[in-house]
DNA sequence: CACTAACCGAGACGGTACGTCCAGTCTTATA
DNA sequence: TATAAGACTGGACGTACCGTCTCGGTTAGTG
């Protein structure tokens, strides 16, 4: 009944967002800036997004899109797709950057922290998927723990990511499910 | 031949520090009040410490102290009582706060990160002098990859700390060293 | 053949307006909140008010009510029931309030200025009706400049109300009138 | 034993401020902008004066400079001068404009209506020495009420600034004081 | 004992983004 | 045409806090 937001709106401020992540990094964007870049009113983006961060935590998910579950049968194969799809889309250093501050925002605000969850949950439910296919058919032992198995795989990515800095390569995507399946067999 | 710095206000300086921390987190320490609060000049801590972080990045290290090397024969109680350190160092909210602000400060500014990098250092080395010893008594495999298995462990704790924000108790610990060296042997 | 205004709303939206403004003064009156008290949309409130000064001043014209003209035959207690009554009716700390936001906005606005100046005619003509009868009838010196001894006795009643914040009592408005007409027999 | 307050920051501040009222009016002079043409940071400014507000009294305050208070002898000849020094001064529509801002700021801001008393003091406080010496040297009425007669003075002027928009020129300021004093002999 | 370099308290300063507030206009669907 | 609902533009405000700088004054150790 009432005028509809306009979702043109959405999209553009978005894009320029996303653009000045890209760009500039998480300092980089100002809102003020890209109020006025987009032709917008700075209330019009505080109106979708309660605060600078809910505007970052959506261009991550637009960033991010669908991840499909992966299903070739071999659960090595499986997870080590799903593990290089995390690394290869957290490794550029303004994607770390973001992740840290995403972080660190979550820990300031509840609310924040809600968001920043979906944005991970993604990859984390397509390898639960994987995992539970694999103790089902028999390649993963019947008594796996698969949240700390988990833990395991997303914990070493995000670890490189936010505390060494270390490289985050497809070898190392291949060992780390090569090391954590050893033990999962 | 200058006049000497005043010891006194490096651990009063600290000890508000840390007190503010504790109390009202990372935004709650405030450089100008802390100096008000101590009686000192805020020059005085910018002499001390170049930067709010690196003064944060002091207090933790004294929280954490001196961390000592287990050796009590047998690998997985080692590994278990770092990660055991670990987890109950990091589970408190404010230090789960603390630990997330630093990982995006060291993202922000490549000095500090050095500063942060020593912090979580001693446990990283505690638990490398524990893996290769056990690679070399023969209760690890031979071509074990120390880095990644590290990874894994730390990993595993930071992730829960920064990302889900899951419980870090004992069980945890122990299940993770179990899971690890599951497929370490 | 068009559907026509709903009459109860203007009544609604100055009553609520009114009280408003009595409560929390002039920018205690947002147009927003009075709509949604009200019931109404802000569209309802702009269509009968190009501004929100514009309601400010039909509710002030409702608060005023009819001015009447005094002819007790003698000019110096007429003027003094028409000074009287000014002062009661700007006296109360609200409505000083508002004569000086009203003042204000005429100063930006030529159109508003208009409708205020409409508001306080009303005792400014039966102040000049009754001077003139006061001439007319010899008990005033006939070269008196009429404009001039309004200005006098309006003008320190307002004086006092927008400037110094001197009390406006019913001793002050007697003395004025004395003051005032002592040079005009 | 600080670092003391650039006075220089002072002057160019007020200088500018000065300038943006005169040029562009009340809502022309913005804060952020003012500071940006000064070369200074905003909390400069803030830190002289609590608000935009407080910033428009000093400049009117240097505006208005010393007022002298006359003595010619001739009672009415000094009312004069300084009627019209006040009529002067206030005349132009931009400071009428001030004037009328300054009162309904000072409607809302306690602290502001003590600075904006001071203001308009001086000429109130000349006004009473040369209306006390007209008592004293008897061209005056020893019973005359001092305070009334200012605010006949003082407010016919501020009534046309505020409220009716009359001209205020040296003739007005005559007759004001011709029909004030008629009555104070 | 004078000298000098570094320290100290106090607080001004530059810089900069944030989120808020509100007026008044516009759009859509409905009555 | 009026209405409810609420999105939208537009723009300034004052706040917060960091890290640097500038004073006047103090305190060693050195020559």
């Amino acid at each position: 009944m009432a005028r509809p937001r306009n979702t043109d709106s959405d999209a553009a401020i978005l894009a320029a967002a996303a653009d000045a992540l890209q760009r500039q990094g998480y300092d980089g964007l100002v809102v003020d800036e890209l109020a006025r870049a987009v032709g917008v009113a700075k209330t019009t983006v505080y109106r979708r997004w309660p605060t600078k961060n809910h505007l970052v935590v959506s261009v991550i998910a637009q960033w991010q899109g669908e991840v499909g579950i992966p299903e070739s049968g071999d659960t090595a194969a499986d997870l080590t797709s799903i593990v290089t799809g995390m690394a290869r889309s957290l490794d550029p250093a303004p994607m770390r950057r973001l992740v840290a501050e995403l972080a660190a925002a979550s820990a300031r605000d509840a609310d924040l922290r809600l968001q920043v969850e979906q944005l991970w949950q993604q990859r984390r439910a397509a390898a639960a998927t994987v995992l539970a296919r694999g103790i089902s058919d028999g390649s993963l032992r019947g008594d796996l723990d698969v949240e700390v198995t988990m833990d395991q795989l997303a914990g070493a990515v995000y670890y490189r990511v936010l505390i060494t800095g270390a490289v985050l390569d497809d070898g190392f995507a291949r060992e780390l499910v090569q090391g954590v399946l050893a033990g999962a067999r």
